[in-house]
DNA sequence: CGAGGTACCTGACAGC
DNA sequence: TGCTGTCAGGTACCTC
């Protein structure tokens, strides 16, 4: 569900209420979703850890705790990490809790199941998923033009997938990565080596632009995604693309089209993306 | 390396 | 009402 706009979003919730908290207790109806290390050790390493900081990078939450500690989550497709009372209801999905020393707690409530939990020592950062092999912060000042276009000279993928690798760039989605290349006007099954240098400028700048704007905005609220205290976002209101489909494109009148490129379902115009 | 498929899981929605 | 199929903001893993 979330990309980095939304991720984003949720860090900074999190870093305004749980700073400095102390986790007493931990809850966890689902062991699946713990990925590192098993639960038993989980369960005994994080107990006591307080919370030195919270950040983010790509898609990944991360928690610095103390001892060297960090706690690494990704909420995949419908995760959610929400600030709540141990007073408050507790939704059917949620299916871990941290709970602190102040009667707050942490739930992570995610529907289908697919979200990670690891806990590592930071030395041991081979294993939280594919954390350590992210590609570069696309709202970095580590990621130039120059080295993108460098990134995409020698690549023969669509442009579409190769937004989507998280290994090639970090953070982008399918909605950030349709919107961006709408603003850019490249059809999303164009072979990356084969873009102008004028078009890779475009899509540069779009990336950018885009999730700003889907950070400024709270990120994209469709069904289910919310922030850490349970507010939506409101980008969905400046989508031009996504989920616009038989619509007019808002920049050339023309149709938008919906087709499924590099696997997933996507958005553009029949006309001004070439 | 890359394309394309499957798998993981649950819920919403369309069509019959 | 209820069944079936499809789809969903993500990623890992497999085969070719």
């Amino acid at each position: 569900m979330p990309e980095l706009p939304e991720v984003e979003t949720i860090v900074k919730g999190l870093k305004k209420e749980i700073i400095g908290k102390k986790i007493i207790e931990v809850l966890i109806n689902c062991e699946m979703i713990i990925a590192y290390p098993d639960i038993e050790d989980f369960i005994k390493e994080i107990n006591n850890r307080v919370i030195f900081d919270i950040y983010r990078r790509g898609k990944y939450i991360l928690f610095k705790l103390d001892g060297s500690k960090i706690m690494v989550i990704h909420l995949r497709m419908t995760g959610k990490l929400l600030i709540k009372n141990s007073s408050d209801n507790i939704d059917k999905h949620t299916h871990i809790i941290f709970k602190f020393d102040d009667k707050n707690e942490l739930r992570f409530n995610n529907i289908r199941k697919f979200g990670r939990v690891y806990l590592i020592n930071d030395d041991e950062w081979e294993n939280a998923g594919g954390l350590n092999k992210l590609g570069p912060e696309p709202l970095s000042k580590e990621f130039t033009l120059k080295k993108f276009k460098e990134a995409l000279s020698s690549r023969k993928a669509k442009i579409k997938a190769l937004l989507l690798n998280q290994k090639f760039l970090a953070g982008m989605g399918n909605i950030y990565t349709d919107e961006s290349l709408h603003e850019a006007g490249i059809k999303p099954d164009r072979r990356a080596d084969m873009l102008k240098d004028v078009e890779i400028e475009r899509l540069f700048y779009a990336i950018k632009k885009l999730l700003k704007e889907g950070i400024q905005y709270g990120g994209t609220s469709f069904s289910d995604y919310v922030n850490a205290i349970g507010e939506k976002g409101s980008f969905q209101h400046k989508l031009k693309v996504y989920q616009r489909e038989g619509e007019k494109c808002l920049r050339c009148d023309h149709k938008i089209i919906k087709d499924k490129i590099a696997g997933r379902s996507s958005y553009y115009c029949s006309h001004c993306q070439n």
